[in-house]
DNA sequence: TACTTATATGAACAAATATTCATACGTTTG
DNA sequence: CAAACGTATGAATATTTGTTCATATAAGTA
């Protein structure tokens, strides 16, 4: 399939290329070029990609998702969650301050108590549609 | 609020109930054991829960992100992939592997060339929300 | 058949991260 | 004021994880 006698070469970002669609290898090489760059344009950009990992990274953790599933159903000071979830203290109120980081929760103090609620309508949207996207491929697996 | 002379104790998971709604201190004190009770029957079970923090710790990593933001606009190849994000052939080689694991994508071979593409008609729109909750918030810093 | 290419994979390494432990901070209570 | 309590936090530790490197596999090509 390869030409190799057209060598008409250009280079675009380290990689040369061979001809419109064709790009000659250099490390790895690019086999559908129109196709890359035609989905390169359509991506959004890297910030925004790398935001939206480092969002998804936070729900990525058991603890973190248990604490948001709790704090759906109710605004709970810290040791109330560390009793739902049978864990110390101190494990939660680090993961508190992830999702707080994160603006997932928010805080409001009342004397030595310090309750915690959800601060994102969209979260719980996302938790749904991942626990729907669970579900079925439960029941797929069955 | 505490009233200590009440000495009617409870034992719950290794924590002493001193009343029906006051939760005597054990390593945690759980202050309200009504709300923690409600919240804990509506929950999702532990095993879900467990999942759904898998599940998305797969969309948390840029890496893999702009894998399948590439893929939801075209099926492409490893090298193609490669190219797009300026990464080693190997490295996209080993998350390929993880997303199809996770059930995200699939593969078809094609002589020498695999391509990949999306498996999943839930992480679109997983990931769209997620982007506008970025979107949303980027434009709130402003 | 020998060579090149596209992909996969195991091992090693570095970086990130979750929990524990000890302790500090601020508030309430006796 | 001193003690108890709820929470926060820094350091240490153990585990997880993403990338690289070397190499294996499999398919096309000369």
């Amino acid at each position: 399939m390869s030409n190799r006698s057209n060598d008409l070469i250009y280079k675009i970002k380290g990689y040369r290329l061979k001809n419109a669609n064709e790009i000659e290898r250099c490390d790895g090489t690019v086999l559908h070029e129109d196709v890359v760059a035609k989905v390169q344009s359509v991506m959004p950009i890297e910030e925004d990609l790398s935001d939206l990992a480092e969002s998804f990274k936070v729900f990525g953790d058991t603890t973190r998702i248990k604490i948001l599933s709790g704090l759906f159903e109710a605004e709970m000071c810290v040791c109330d969650i560390a009793f739902l979830l049978n864990m110390t203290q101190s494990a939660i109120s680090h993961q508190l301050r992830v999702l707080k980081q994160a603006g997932l929760v928010k805080n409001r103090k009342d004397g030595k108590v310090v309750f915690y609620s959800i601060d994102d309508e969209h979260i719980k949207h996302i938790f749904d549609q991942g626990l729907a996207r669970i579900m079925v491929n439960k029941k797929g697996k069955i």
